[in-house]
DNA sequence: CGCCATTGATGAAACGATTCAAGTAGGTTC
DNA sequence: GAACCTACTTGAATCGTTTCATCAATGGCG
């Protein structure tokens, strides 16, 4: 069944040294002997082996994402702008989700440090720290994603959630509302950490009501429901005129559940609403709704272009951090109306 | 920087036979020496080598699946379905992503056949037949995915795509509409078709008017939009009062474009409008779109039984053919008023 | 004509895990 | 005590590719 370069050799008269030479450096075989061993290949149907090939190199040209939810669009689009930039230099992407579960997350990473990959790009899970320097004991470069790395030996892109959530809360503040809840959850993740801790410290120095703040136990649109029923009650009392929501699902699911019924709200005439990553979605929604942009490519682009020049250095070398500043784009959903 | 098995055997004071044995056929070795290698393993931090198992084996244990849009969230679903199927089966899913592109697709079943995968999964572009034929005649396992095969020897899983159609414009012809479009293509996509089909046929047996085709180059928010535009206008004019969408995307583009501006119409007063594939997005609409619902978790992990029930025909064994019957979920933008 | 440089081809060694026939040690039975 | 089991362990062969030192052939040059 399985046909080997011992085959295509013998077919073309040559040795399995010789058809190697025309796989990967044809320019030292004569040009006929080249093409007596493209026709062995044609005529076997002679498809290299990876496994082989990779376990004389001792690693793989592959690179691995594991990302938080597959199902936000958000990380899809992060994911192809890393697999472009991969195809670029060569390598394919290995995509996976760890569904925001540090088990499926190390599970994952198992799997990828057997297949001996180059590297891997993560968005770590809360609890992803222990698995990351068993990692990287082991000599696995490691690039962390969508999250701004304390640790200094770890490289990272990231956008400046801070500076998003602040972003976010100026906006609405700039319309003269002062009670600002901000939804997302678990509170464990950084992305809703420090997106919170921006909006917080915009509406301390504005000298506005306290944050409000409503947690959920993840970022989809489920939770953003869910929440939205509680809230919608808030606005009518008008205990609450804005809501920043932690990213772009649970503001759509905040969207529907606050406008829905004949206790509906208004927006943006009654309460602002502002999400977070500018999926395709937020500004399909029927009142689009503002949100703090990410660059999505240039996040999963440069951090494939980071993990590279990481296999490039020893292990005391100093990384590299790049911050991308988020930018806000501002819609129906929060028009100064 | 490798740890090998040859580590282990000399740390632990075995023979590298018997490292493999303990991982595995752990039952063939007495219970102290387990205990020794195990702290070896542990001690140097030794990881497999799955390059190396793989190749000795002949095969990986891990399954491919290509889908057309990992954007859609249509298809992220069952890649779910598929990897926790598969996981089951003690296999690992490996995630690919065509864009509609043949070219893309190939180039993905190439590095796929190189990496001896035990099998692909496989929604197939408009021109996959020729890729799939030469993967075939090579001995790699594949079942076709969300498309009815006419082709009796390739295993398939699918929906009867020219059953939801139907169902979708039975509904509102129910409602007495009868000026009916549908919007969707690029037409060289089954699924496009049969959807179109169905629905053609449904108004056909009616004696409403024909059915009105709007052709869109793609099957994503931005062709749904674009289409909405033209859509307006026709049922403003009263040329058409409802609308069937080839999938969700497109029914959220239309959405956003029919409802926008002063000129924007009523849903579903003035136009019905059915989506088809249910994805989360569709129910949270602002308008809940009603959809035809295909069985996406059931659709991966059927294409995932299939492929290991696959493995063990022979080439000239009938194939099996699961066809799934679509489920209408009525929501406000159909619902009779 | 003999020597050297160049070009092209060779084949054995290596990568790391698995397998399996063959071996050893210890115990049981008559 | 010889013959036979059973329970473990061993080590060489194997998978398919790449690499590299070595070899053969060719042509140029003095």
């Amino acid at each position: 069944m399985g046909v080997s370069v011992k085959q295509v050799a013998q077919l073309a008269g040559v040795s399995v040294g010789t058809v190697s030479n025309v796989l990967n450096r044809p320019d030292t075989v004569r040009p006929e002997t080249i093409h007596r061993v493209h026709d062995a290949i044609e005529a076997l149907g002679y498809v290299r082996n990876d496994a082989a090939r990779q376990l004389r190199a001792g690693q793989s040209n592959q690179i691995a994402l594991i990302v938080l939810d597959m199902g936000n669009p958000f990380f899809t689009d992060v994911a192809r702008g890393a697999e472009d930039r991969a195809a670029h230099y060569g390598r394919t992407l290995l995509l996976a989700n760890s569904d925001e579960s540090a088990t499926r997350e190390a599970a994952h990473l198992d799997q990828f440090e057997r297949q001996r990959v180059s590297g891997v790009l993560l968005v770590p899970t809360a609890d992803a720290a222990e698995h990351v320097a068993r990692l990287r004991a082991r000599g696995v470069p490691v690039v962390l994603v969508d999250r701004g790395s304390g640790d200094h030996t770890i490289a990272s892109v990231a956008v400046d959630d801070v500076s998003g959530g602040r972003l976010a809360a100026m906006h609405v503040l700039a319309q003269g509302r002062e009670r600002i809840a901000f939804v997302g959850g678990p509170s464990s993740l950084h992305q809703v950490r420090d997106r919170c801790a921006g909006a917080r410290a915009a509406v301390r120095e504005a000298g506005a009501d306290d944050l409000i703040v409503v947690d959920t136990p993840g970022l989809t649109l489920d939770a953003g429901r869910e929440a939205g029923e509680r809230l919608r009650a808030m606005v009518r009392a008008g205990t609450c005129d804005a809501i920043l929501a932690a990213n772009d699902l649970i503001a759509i699911g905040l969207q529907q559940a606050l406008l829905a019924g004949p206790d509906g709200v208004r927006i943006p005439e009654d309460v602002a609403l502002v999400g977070y990553d500018d999926i395709a979605f937020a500004a399909a929604a029927v009142v689009p709704i503002t949100s703090v942009r990410q660059p999505r490519d240039a996040i999963g682009s440069t951090a494939v272009d980071l993990l590279v020049a990481e296999g490039e250095k020893s292990t005391n070398d100093a990384r590299q951090h790049v911050v991308y500043q988020p930018e806000l784009v501002v819609r129906a959903s929060s028009q100064p109306g």
